[in-house]
DNA sequence: AGGATTTTGGACTTGATGCCCGTTATCTTA
DNA sequence: TAAGATAACGGGCATCAAGTCCAAAATCCT
């Protein structure tokens, strides 16, 4: 029979090669790091033939990719809650932080996985942050106050504090809790680490 | 004869070897990134035996850090000369910014390899960073300032953000000068995101 | 010059990747 | 529920890199 064209109901073993290898690959990320893992690791784990893992993924980096695309539409959607929310540019702006901060508390031993792994899930989070605070700045900033600072220098520097701080935090075990390193974050973010600074030392 | 105790005059069959090992790694950088390097690629390409390699390194990564370490010198001895020269804090603090994007610039294949490549040079270069801003933060904050933000977040903060940057002005070609990327981040880092975002948008 | 040390190059093992293909199991749909 | 389509299996195969080892040759140091 002719294929269908525009959406063929996925068949049922595919979806369930892909689940299981999505699952396993956590799992031996949690249990190994990203890195050490191997395809075969991954096949014989799921108990899944290596011709068929090659029949879905290339590698296992696209396996990764993939995978955590969902974790995308969970900040999207945070996201899109906190810019309907009034208030303060303050506490308007940045909104991914407190969610993500929370969900690495939630899934650590994934989010300890994902850090400690390979650059490959670090970029594409790093890609995901980048849209959320690039939509945030166009959303927020007026056009016309274009400074000598170009947009993209400003979203790069954001997510590069944000990512490290995140970084360290998880591999303290995540200790001051979500809301107190949201805050902590936010306030060296917006105001500056002058006023860190200069708290005891003002001159 | 009896090795002398402290300190031998290197053999310079070992110093030309090594030598040789390190130049090798860098041009390979540049002209295929470092994770594409293999072992073999380096001895070929330095005539060098695959033994004598293992003689010397267990890994690819083993030869990067040991050729990296002089780059922190460089960063150390500008950092003490920044230090060393009287001036408001805005000015006197985050000193290796300039350094780095200085040197950055007059090396940019260089460094294009090294942050296009693998997590252990930037891993490397990270770490240095953050002991020159950990040195500094120590230096500059009055120690009964402490405030709810410990010393090493704000460490990781910096950090994060100015690798970020550089990551990206080397991607960008390193299109406005060193001292002007340099003024940008400072600004960022010292007032702020909200100085930025509110100049136009005062609410 | 001569003893010490390094380099060499090739052989060998191990293990991962990626691909192929005939057989078997499972799904879809009519 | 039976037939035809499709996916999974699994074993084999070629390729390549990582490491290790060793005897012979080259180079260095004094």
């Amino acid at each position: 029979m002719v294929m269908q064209m525009t959406k063929m109901s996925i068949d049922r073993r595919v979806a369930r090669t892909r689940d299981t290898l999505h699952q396993t690959l956590m799992s031996l990320i949690l249990k190994q790091g990203y890195e050490a893992i191997t395809i075969r690791d991954i096949c014989d784990t799921a108990n899944v033939g290596r011709s068929t893992f090659y029949a879905h993924y290339t590698s296992k980096d696209d396996l990764m990719r993939s995978g955590i695309e969902n974790l995308r539409s969970v900040l999207v959607d945070r996201q899109r809650a906190a810019q309907a929310n009034p208030g303060d540019i303050r506490h308007r702006s940045l909104g991914f932080s407190l969610t993500l901060f929370e969900h690495a508390r939630d899934h650590i031993d994934l989010h300890r996985g994902l850090v400690g792994g390979g650059t490959v899930a670090l970029g594409i989070i790093r890609q995901i942050l980048a849209d959320l605070v690039r939509g945030e700045l166009a959303a927020t900033v007026d056009k016309k106050s274009e400074g000598a600072t170009p947009r993209e220098f400003v979203v790069q520097y954001i997510v590069g504090a944000y990512m490290a701080v995140l970084t360290w935090w998880l591999d303290r075990g995540a200790k001051p809790p979500p809301t107190e390193v949201d805050a902590m974050f936010r306030r060296l973010a917006t105001d500056g680490i002058l006023a860190h600074l200069a708290e005891g030392d003002r001159s």
